[in-house]
DNA sequence: TTTTGTGAATAGCTTCACAGCA
DNA sequence: TGCTGTGAAGCTATTCACAAAA
């Protein structure tokens, strides 16, 4: 029976369990135990087998987990089993970084728009977008079909484009801007805060002695 | 009396406290409440007070935190009321927009080395740092006393820079590979995987309907 | 024998609720 | 009155430990 109620920090290790499995994959591992999983992702194999028990029963007693179809259950989970489209607000450094990074197409993410409001940054092609006026926006959201969105724009602008966004029919958000946005229901944001996350790293080594 | 054990989570808060405390030094307010930090931070009053009195008696009742005092508490607390020396590793796209990412700075993050080794990276100038061949690494992090890295590598070589980086003296580790490091300890890493953030958003878009 | 799936136990984190201070 | 600090309660997540399957 499948529980709807799988805990967040086990959806985030689904990323994890899946970024494993297709390295697996590529080598032609077959199976895999909860054991192995654990080891590569430095938890407990109690909690591989939770966490995967969560999504049905993939495991084989005294054989374990077999690589291709658990990454397949697990990419349609995460509903990475389609394409999707996404598009860059924000072209500058960051935005322009993540217009061309390679890991996004590797899962299935298409960027299919950048946008930006300085005249400047306008026209300019950058991996595979050229950068519009962000009143472009709306239209290659509606044209594409787009539901995510990665936000690389000042703080003091967030906001605003964060509505623009939501109101074009954005559904998801990777906010790489250091605020808090207000999102309607059914819009989800996920923080990428470089400078607290180095924050926390620098807490760390200072705390330890 | 300082416990000290402040809970993972409570310490990931305080980079946030501490974002929203300076929006209101800029402002020029003086106190603030936990439920006016609350409602900033999207979390209930109660969690803001039991955060912040772990770490100090910061609060007077009736009138709440002083924003000035509370952020220099929490700067000294995460060890940033220093400026730390931060190298890049990698010089590809993501490696550059770090090397030239304000945030950092901002926070008292100061970018003094980058490295790759691809010949035609190397002396080539983005933002505050020259590329310089990675064994030059070790050199730089003695002269600066580097205890924090940023690392932007392809995911293949991400275990074998990290293991130089260690030997190094590096002590904190922010890890856009998406790869499971291996570290002695007493050196940290905190990872951030864009396309397993980007996984999270189509998971939580795609479970609500 | 190996390894899963899972109830029970434990640990960790958040919220409640209120005494006490300004 | 307004708001903090905090024990107690409640909730969530992890680990244990073992029966059952291969």
């Amino acid at each position: 029976m499948r529980s709807h109620t799988i805990p967040r920090p086990a959806v985030q290790r689904i990323s994890l369990y899946l970024r494993h499995l297709e390295l697996l994959a590529e080598r032609n591992v077959a199976t895999v135990s909860s054991g192995e999983l654990a080891e590569a992702l430095m938890i407990t194999a109690a909690q591989v087998r939770k966490d995967l028990a969560y999504l049905g029963q993939f495991g084989r007693p005294g054989v374990g987990y077999r690589v291709g179809p658990l990454g397949d259950a697990l990419r349609h989970i995460l509903g990475t089993d389609r394409t999707w489209s996404v598009i860059v607000v924000g072209a500058g450094d960051l935005g322009r970084a993540l217009l061309r990074y390679k890991g996004f197409t590797r899962k299935g993410f298409m960027v299919v728009g950048a946008f930006d409001i300085s005249a400047a940054k306008i026209g300019k092609q950058f991996g595979p977008a050229r950068v519009q006026h962000l009143d472009e926006m709306p239209d290659v959201v509606a044209r594409f079909n787009v539901r995510l969105a990665a936000l690389a724009v000042p703080p003091e602008a967030a906001q605003e484009v964060t509505d623009r966004l939501c109101a074009a029919g954005i559904r998801g958000i990777l906010n790489f801007a250091p605020t808090m946005l207000q999102v309607p229901p059914g819009v989800a944001v996920h923080p990428v805060d470089l400078a607290a996350s180095m924050e926390q790293l620098a807490f760390r080594i200072t705390a330890r002695r």
